[in-house]
DNA sequence: GGCTTGTTTGACACCTTCGTCAAAGTATGC
DNA sequence: GCATACTTTGACGAAGGTGTCAAACAAGCC
């Protein structure tokens, strides 16, 4: 290789990725990455062709953290302490930074400016991952016997619950409120 | 009077109303809701003073209709149909167009362009009077006694699971999906 | 008819956006 | 030291955004 790439990209996908976390895909320009990260526009196109693409690329990064860390956080012997731990771990996450940040994957899936079949189906992947991750859980010995409904219902009630949790952090700005509710939630489940 | 608006105004709050709907607010620009309703940007900031007051405008009838049709939604005599039949109002609604419109107030509650402190308040008011829809419906002696977990509690999950449902919507465009996942909630709500 | 009072209209100023491109720069291999 | 292959850089064009404003207009009142 001669020409080689002069910044680093890591920062930079990392930068990008604050940007489009706080501003949403259709409200963040590329000059707003290129002023967070240092690297001019022109280099930004040149290395990751569009806005769309480099997005798909910030979000492989996101999605796959994220998957990780919400997997560790299903890790405790008790199903119900396990939930309101993942629970925890999505409302700590959204709720950081000042102002706070929200959620990536709901602003975008949300977002009309974001509507390619790309971005879909990463969506797709991510909601998908994290469903499996919880149906997983909830499907194992000390679980299964104290549902209130099947494992696969729980696990769908459960993902569609994350993302309605996002929703309300938006309008209420209350943690507490948050994490009650999805204790609330927990508890019809495994009664 | 005598330079009177020359607009149907109704309509033209209307049309305003599908187009913040559709696109959402921060892609809505004046230009499109002039297209949509005939009456030129000129006359719209004349009447309406800027795109935040017109949309403010707009929710307030959407905010007033949503709520009328919600009360009515919940009226069956059994707790659980009446649940799964404001469920089904709000998937129908959501679903309805091509493409499928979503949700106007989840909409506006995850753009970050409509962050402003009015816009928030009109939001809580509508979620607000959701709630307290909900609540009423199963605070009432039939469903009291078979709910999983106090009212209370049980109006606040349900409410934020439509916002869940809402966001769902944008990422598999499934009703039938959807429909499924409401009905699994109030399965474990109301075993 | 003429005054008043608001609306309509089209042009305007100014800013931001995306994506492109030619020219300049630079590290490597030979 | 020079050709190669890629990146960087700044300017560009075309489009679209918000909000303003002066002039034209229309309807009622006297």
């Amino acid at each position: 290789m001669v020409g080689q790439r002069q910044f680093d990209e890591r920062r930079t996908l990392e930068r990008a990725r604050d940007v489009f976390w706080l501003k949403g895909y259709g409200a963040t320009s590329m000059q707003d990455i290129a002023t967070a990260s240092g690297v001019l526009r022109g280099s930004l196109y040149n290395a990751y062709r569009d806005k769309e693409t480099l997005f798909l690329r910030v979000f492989e990064g996101y999605a796959e953290e994220f998957l990780a860390e919400a997997a560790r956080t299903l890790g405790h012997p008790d199903v119900a302490r396990a939930l309101r731990d993942f629970f925890d771990f999505t409302i700590t996450s959204m709720t950081t930074g000042e102002p706070t940040r929200g959620c990536l994957s709901t602003k975008t899936a949300i977002d009309t400016k974001a509507e390619g079949e790309r971005i879909r189906a990463a969506l797709r992947e991510l909601i998908d991952g994290m469903e499996r991750l919880l149906l997983e859980r909830i499907s194992a010995e000390d679980a299964r016997s104290r549902l209130a409904i099947p494992p696969e219902e729980a696990a769908r009630v459960l993902i569609t619950m994350t993302r309605g949790i996002v929703v309300m952090e938006r309008v209420y700005q209350d943690p507490e409120r948050l994490r009650a509710t999805a204790a609330s939630l927990v508890q019809a489940l495994l009664p």
